[in-house]
DNA sequence: TATAAAGTCTATAATTTTTATAGGGTTTAT
DNA sequence: ATAAACCCTATAAAAATTATAGACTTTATA
């Protein structure tokens, strides 16, 4: 399952999306019509800015909004900035790896081989599947 | 990522599947092979066979066996059992359903109909890969 | 130029989940 | 009888997640 922080990302990327064309778009606004705590969401849309996907405007008529077109922002990179790795195991893992204790020799390890796989093909889903995806579904 | 539990669980069978033919294994066994706690694994292998994949013997000279089939044993069940939804949002979770308390309505909501999706095509991953291809590998 | 609005940043508190341990019970081979 | 082994429930410890706090900076505008 998905935290709650990159469940949170996807609703205020895609209320952001939802008004590309209407200038900035302030934490509060994100924060009432979803229910979600403003301070929490602030620090997600934080790392949201920080990699990449929002721009921000500070001090009065301030606000976020998208700087990545909705399309180049599937969900893989979202889960991976706030939830960390998409394999199911620390030794199969891409960008978090580390070998697992309980296992001698990795080369030797079929659970590690299979993992891999599901890793592959999970990622195919998850790189595919984007924001405008999502925007397409409102 | 599975929890330590679910890789236990994992490194357990694939264990007992590859003793398959030598009657029962002790958890002392198996725990001292991967340098899991004894007691802990103990949980896991009494979940285990309540979920009907392996049997058991007690008292003295007794143990764990499996009761399935390797190829009968997909990685979608064990990791429900015990991890939980596969869904990454409890919202599409086949098992495990819950609303989202940020989303009014399910039906007009991007996010649940693309996660969705992704859990069709993730359930497809999972229930096709077995016990079975797990010890093809070691 | 004072003020209020809005994002920035870091630290910490609260809560929940995961991981691990403890210990007495029951069964069974010898 | 005894020792070996699984059974079961409760609880403790540790880690991760979720949430809050508060001081700081920037900016529009009256």
């Amino acid at each position: 399952m998905l935290s709650k922080k990159t469940k949170y990302a996807l609703h205020a990327l895609t209320y952001l999306g939802k008004h590309k064309d209407e200038g900035t778009v302030l934490i509060h606004d994100i924060a009432e019509e979803h229910g979600i705590s403003h301070k929490f969401l602030e620090n997600i849309l934080l790392e949201l800015r920080k990699a990449g996907y929002l721009g921000s405007k500070k001090g009065k008529g301030g606000g976020y909004y998208l700087i990545k077109e909705p399309k180049d922002i599937p969900l893989s990179r979202v889960i991976r900035l706030l939830d960390g790795p998409i394999a199911l195991l620390p030794c199969v893992s891409l960008n978090y790896y580390e070998p697992c204790a309980e296992c001698k020799d990795e080369t030797q390890c079929g659970i590690n081989k299979v993992m891999a796989q599901v890793r592959d093909e999970t990622l195919k889903i998850l790189e595919n599947k984007t924001l405008e995806d999502i925007l397409q579904g409102e």
